[in-house]
DNA sequence: CCTTGACCTTCCCATGATGGGAAGCTCCAC
DNA sequence: GTGGAGCTTCCCATCATGGGAAGGTCAAGG
């Protein structure tokens, strides 16, 4: 199988299946008499395997956790419910955050007009003096 | 006022600030004697603005077209509210995905013991043939 | 046999937003 | 005049991915 035949049944594009191997997530991959890259069944389940945790918002790096212990037969299932919930837990704390910014975001597309005049209450919210993160650098001050 | 002095006032780093005048998102700042970057009490106003739109979750793109639609004393707020509703059905859409992601991770999480033993329906899930996203590249098939 | 074109190879560059750090100024306080 | 904090520019790294060039290869069809 040629890299664009693994890539059509794994879905994980050529460029990035040469990407995984170049940063070690794969195996190099023989080659043929012409330079080839030669894949089989194992190698499009691998990278089915990473394209399934991608999908899943799992980083490359936490993917190649999962895919080590995937592929250690000893491994326990317990070191891979922590990458789970950690990743969990880091979906949660994505999702609270963007909710924040939709809520403040519908509220002021609420009150705002939408008009043909100027007057806009997302503007004046962004321009206003509401609460600045307070900048917190160890600089010296010297005004 | 100096650089730091402005990154302090706004809660946006020196190296940032260096940044979005370099890209042209703010107007290249006078410079002192010294060559030092002099900012007002406007520029700073501006960088809070930015601020506050990135905080938001705006792109730097969206976070220009605002900024030109707030010091644009003639715009309609129509133009506005057209950007922060695009923004609020990205936002809708990437909040929606995750928590896509994150009901099948609690599910998993949930059917794996955590245990010693290496039997886990996470990885299992992961490696199953369950549906991968058809692979639809204009390829010759020449198996 | 030769062309065509779809495929493969490597290499470099770009994205978006940010940070890190080096090398070399300036400025201020002591 | 010295130390150190601040400023300047410049380059590099991140993360995952794509674009594209330049060149080799293979198969099919005229």
């Amino acid at each position: 199988m040629n890299i664009g035949e693994a890539s059509n049944a794994s879905g994980v594009s050529a460029k990035m299946i040469r990407y995984y191997e170049e940063i070690g997530l794969i195996r190099p991959m023989g080659r043929t008499g012409n330079n080839y890259r030669v894949y089989g069944e194992e190698e499009v389940h691998i990278l089915r395997f990473i394209k399934r945790a991608r999908n899943l918002g799992f980083s490359l790096e936490e993917t190649e956790t999962l895919l080590k212990l995937w592929q250690d037969k000893s491994r326990e299932s317990a070191a891979v419910k922590e990458v789970a919930t950690a990743h969990i837990g880091d979906l949660e704390r994505r999702i609270a955050e963007m909710q924040g910014m939709l809520k403040t975001l519908k509220h002021l597309a609420n009150c705002c007009g939408g008009d043909n005049r100027p007057n806009c209450p997302i503007l004046d919210d962004l321009a206003g003096d509401g609460t600045v993160a307070p900048a917190k650098n160890k600089m010296k001050q010297n005004a």
